[in-house]
DNA sequence: CATTCTGTTCTAATATCATTATAACAGTAA
DNA sequence: TTACTGTTATAATGATATTAGAACAGAATG
């Protein structure tokens, strides 16, 4: 599981935590079925505390994406062959639209910005 | 101004604040040269604290998209002709790659992620 | 020049969030 | 039975976010 946590960085480290997991999951290195390390032992190897690793956890649940099955585990859901629900995609769309507008101000024009939109895809899929 | 901050929400109101400024000028609503209205003015429009407005207009500063003139005023910087600079496109990157993983993992394929990235940025362009 | 408006700075209080730390509990797996 | 699991509870700490009030000094305007 290669997961770098910056503890100084801005963004709390139980949503680095839970970006790194749905980027390992969107790349394939980490596949449905299979089951998430315990909170004990994630939370060992990265050095965080156990209810930091669980709120994480707890994150993804919430956004469909794994399943905790009580004093058992985390296992993976699969990805949604229908796409995502029209609560997903509304969500996505309201965290995209200000990135994008940003975007726009530093001056870049839609054919770059999908250009990079393509790339950070390529990236997350190829590896 | 057309502004609507929502005190509920889980994105802290100096932030709404600062995203929806800088949709207005991605969309052309404000232009470059003009005046951004004074933080108490703002503030008492939207009914929230001179330094909540105060801080919004300072992470729009400190990205470089106005500028903000001691006892005077701040004022919109002009649209970059160069295209983003490369800690701006660094940023940017990293912000946008989070939340594209989610999106494939929601089962979203490249077409549907260009194709919902290319009608935010009509969007707003286009109003 | 005097008034008003501006952003700046300071102190202060409150609420919420993020993180860590222990500990105990009850279901699961070996 | 033993070890491991997520759950829950309490607590403390530090950082943020928000509001409030006040004073200061430069800028704009009449």
């Amino acid at each position: 599981m290669f997961i770098q946590i910056e503890p100084t960085s801005e963004i709390p480290i139980y949503t680095q935590l839970a970006n790194q997991l749905i980027e390992l999951i969107a790349s394939g290195a980490i596949k449905a079925s299979e089951a998430l390390p315990s909170v004990r032992s994630l939370a060992a190897d990265l050095g965080v505390n156990m209810h930091t690793v669980n709120k994480a956890y707890h994150e993804l649940e919430k956004k469909n994406i794994i399943e905790i099955i009580p004093k058992s585990g985390a296992i993976i859901n699969s990805i949604s062959a229908n796409g995502p629900t029209d609560m997903q995609m509304d969500l996505i769309k309201l965290h995209l639209k200000p990135l994008i507008a940003e975007s726009i101000v530093y001056g870049m024009d839609k054919e770059q910005i999908l250009s990079i939109t393509s790339s950070i895809i390529s990236e997350i899929t190829e590896g």
